[in-house]
DNA sequence: TCTGCATCGTTACACCTTAACAAGTCCGAC
DNA sequence: GTCGGACTTGTTAAGGTGTAACGATGCAGA
């Protein structure tokens, strides 16, 4: 999570719950929040460690899960499945459905999304070459990012 | 796995070891053939299971994680990460580290591997516009093939 | 109030992966 | 021949990831 444009990221997230009629309860907004100000991936267990301390009780892994699960289906959260963690999404307005290109360093750890049209372009030329109805993408690249290159 | 061009898939990867001075051992061509004859990615503890059988005896977790590290490392076997299942490499005369697209079916569970040109010149060219040096490339896509779109 | 529905809590388990160390095997150097 | 070094495999044990199943709670509408 990087990107502020005008609005905090979490503000824009409970506006479009409120747009799409889904509540955005305190657990999804503290689970929200802790990686939103991640400035890394998290795992699962990364958050339901967090979310512990945060309440000062055990919280059992499928509260997260379930809260995870709400994030990523409504595209507030992106899971990136080469590392099995998640991260705040960049690209809120979008699609429901729509998957950015999530880059991700190996050194620093640090994970962006960004979009390609020309990408998404050419897998929509694949699928109808294939007769294949894609449902979910899953781009992910690993390598070393501007700033671990100059360091 | 489908294609079999003029030789067997094991006979090609039994070549491009002599090649490269690389072992193919019993056990690795076990586990290569248990995933060659495979219609569908099989998962680790899969393997374990098969190869158990095969061997009339216990064959231990760590054992088949590191045949299939082989595996992978040298280009033979491809890790759906998202599915967290391997299935053998259709291409097999590429670069060590080139992946194709992996494309599945989350109605017959069948998964096959595709190229594009086309997608690893807009990444190529994404990477240079970010200063991010590649070194792995993780591209999934889960749909309806073309047999279970008619049926 | 009662009922239905979505959310959340809790227990228990299954699956996936790795660390660490021991044992076996093959091959060249001495 | 045998010694040492590399690569491979066996074994034990543990840690990380994810889910099934069921109960409790809380809120909206009949």
């Amino acid at each position: 999570m990087q990107t502020t444009p005008g609005q905090p990221w979490i503000s824009q997230v409970e506006a479009l719950c409120l747009k799409r009629g889904l509540q955005m309860t305190a657990l999804r907004r503290e689970v929200a929040g802790i990686l939103a100000s991640s400035d890394q991936p998290l795992g699962a267990y990364a958050i339901i460690q967090k979310l512990s301390d945060m309440q000062s009780r055990i919280i059992a892994p499928p509260t997260v899960y379930r809260t995870l699960d709400f994030l990523v289906d409504n595209g507030f959260v992106v899971k990136i499945e080469s590392r099995q963690a998640y991260i705040a999404c960049d690209h809120l307005g979008h699609d429901h459905d729509h998957h950015g290109i999530v880059l991700s360093c190996v050194k620093c750890g640090r994970s962006s999304e960004i979009d390609s049209a020309a990408i998404e372009k050419e897998v929509a030329a694949i699928a109808v070459g294939c007769a294949f109805k894609v449902e979910r993408k899953v781009f992910e690249i690993d390598g070393v990012c501007a700033d671990c290159t100059v360091a």
